[in-house]
DNA sequence: TCTGGGGTCCTAGGACCC
DNA sequence: TCTGGGGTCCTAGGACCC
């Protein structure tokens, strides 16, 4: 059998902690961060029942003497590069997670390092000293059970699972624990008097398939008889880039929910051609006063990074939507990027209702000009009309 | 109890092509 | 004139995670 070697890392109450290193009045308190919406809460909030997600006045009647700080993401964010810069010295096998939880894999260091256990336990020294934040580790084969291990090891601690001892430490779990079982699943699962991963373990494939669906039933049945192949994967990319915003339940003129869509555009359109990306579609997201949900897409015929273009797509997909929101109320929007990749899509746009004669010869020529000839691969005339698109060059 | 902001992956139907 | 099977892409919705 073959030895555990899979860490994951995973900081404890991570935006809290960052809150309680940066003011020592805070430490030993309850702590919660965010205001509307509790966004991270300390162990002595959580003691209390607060829990992350939770509204803020429910969370402040079950702790009503918890600290309230306001989010301060800059200082989260330099936090999370400090904590992976420790994890990327430990091996160079890390496949981050989120901004505060990754998988290491530890295997081929046995003879430089020593065994997982004992690197485990040297990273949660090193995060402490480098950074100041309290992290634990689960140590398993599996990233599954690495993960589960990690969870129940929390706070500042440590687990390992043996290969030996996967089962008995599995099965007695609530099925909660298993990754992707949410509340729709465990609520279907409970229905048939389902509780533990040792009873999802005894049903066949085919009765999970049936009950929750092919790819959910198939993963589950995989995860509960213990058969979790994947590996650590370095660098993997982001499929998306997103923003959205909260607008409040009072209902909102037409003109607020462009200004809106405008910075939001804004802000992911930079982030994008930050990280040197482009993208081919893009997405509208609406949430209504009720709760109910709508999402609106576009799929331009070339990738873009261009803000004018996300622009009058985005616009053209908010019109579209336009009866729903008057019907029911729009309390969010938000915008998506997908479909990314990392071509370089160059436009120039020539701000005419109707283009003269000419002017796209001039445009080409001028293209032409600042990156050579042989640069200028592909040229397409893009209508305001998101979608169309007219090929000026041969592809 | 009243719900933020950032993501991932899956499903299902329809259009379209061979 | 009526017709199969397989594949890809797009759109919309939904579950889930941190």
């Amino acid at each position: 059998m073959t030895a555990a070697t899979i860490l994951h890392a995973d900081l404890d109450a991570f935006y809290a902690s960052v809150e309680q290193r940066d003011n020592p009045a805070l430490r030993g308190r309850p702590v919660i961060v965010g205001g509307g919406v509790v966004l991270a809460a300390s162990y002595e909030a959580k003691r209390f029942g607060v829990r992350t997600a939770m509204g803020g006045g429910r969370a402040l009647r079950l702790c009503p003497h918890a600290i309230v700080v306001p989010p301060r993401m800059s200082a989260y964010s330099a936090a999370s590069k400090a904590v992976f810069e420790v994890f990327r010295d430990t091996t160079p096998l890390v496949e981050g997670l989120s901004i505060d939880e990754a998988f290491l894999e530890v295997g081929g260091l046995r003879k430089i390092a020593g065994p997982p256990e004992v690197i485990a336990e040297r990273l949660r020294k090193a995060v402490l000293e480098r950074v100041g934040l309290p992290i634990t580790v689960g140590v398993a084969r599996t990233k599954f059970l690495a993960k589960v291990a990690s969870a129940v090891a929390k706070p500042d601690g440590l687990l390992v699972v043996p290969p030996a001892g996967e089962l008995e430490f599995l099965h007695p779990l609530p099925v909660e624990r298993l990754w992707g079982v949410g509340k729709v699943t465990s609520a279907k699962l409970r229905d048939r008097g389902i509780t533990t991963v040792g009873q999802v373990a005894k049903l066949s494939e085919s009765t999970l398939t049936a009950m929750l669906g092919r790819a959910s039933g198939r993963h589950l049945h995989a995860l509960a008889h213990n058969q979790d192949p994947r590996p650590v994967r370095v660098g993997r990319r982001r499929r998306s880039i997103g923003a959205q915003r909260a607008l409040g339940s009072r209902p909102r003129p037409a003109e607020d929910l462009e200004a809106t869509l405008a910075q939001l555009i804004d802000r992911v359109a930079k982030r994008m051609r930050k990280a040197k990306r482009s993208c081919r579609t893009v997405v509208l997201r609406l949430r209504f006063a009720d709760f109910a949900r709508a999402t609106r897409s576009h799929t331009l015929v070339h990738p873009t990074t261009d803000t004018e273009v996300l622009l009058a797509t985005a616009r053209t997909l908010l019109r579209t939507a336009m009866p729903t929101i008057y019907d029911r109320g729009c309390t969010l929007v938000g915008i998506s990027l997908t479909n990314l990749d990392d071509k370089d899509a160059l436009q120039l746009m020539l701000p005419f209702d109707e283009v003269p004669p000419g002017a796209l010869d001039t445009a080409l020529d001028d293209l032409r000009d600042r990156f050579g000839t042989t640069a200028v691969t592909r040229a397409v005339l893009l209508g305001r009309d998101p979608g169309l698109s007219v090929p000026l060059l041969p592809d």
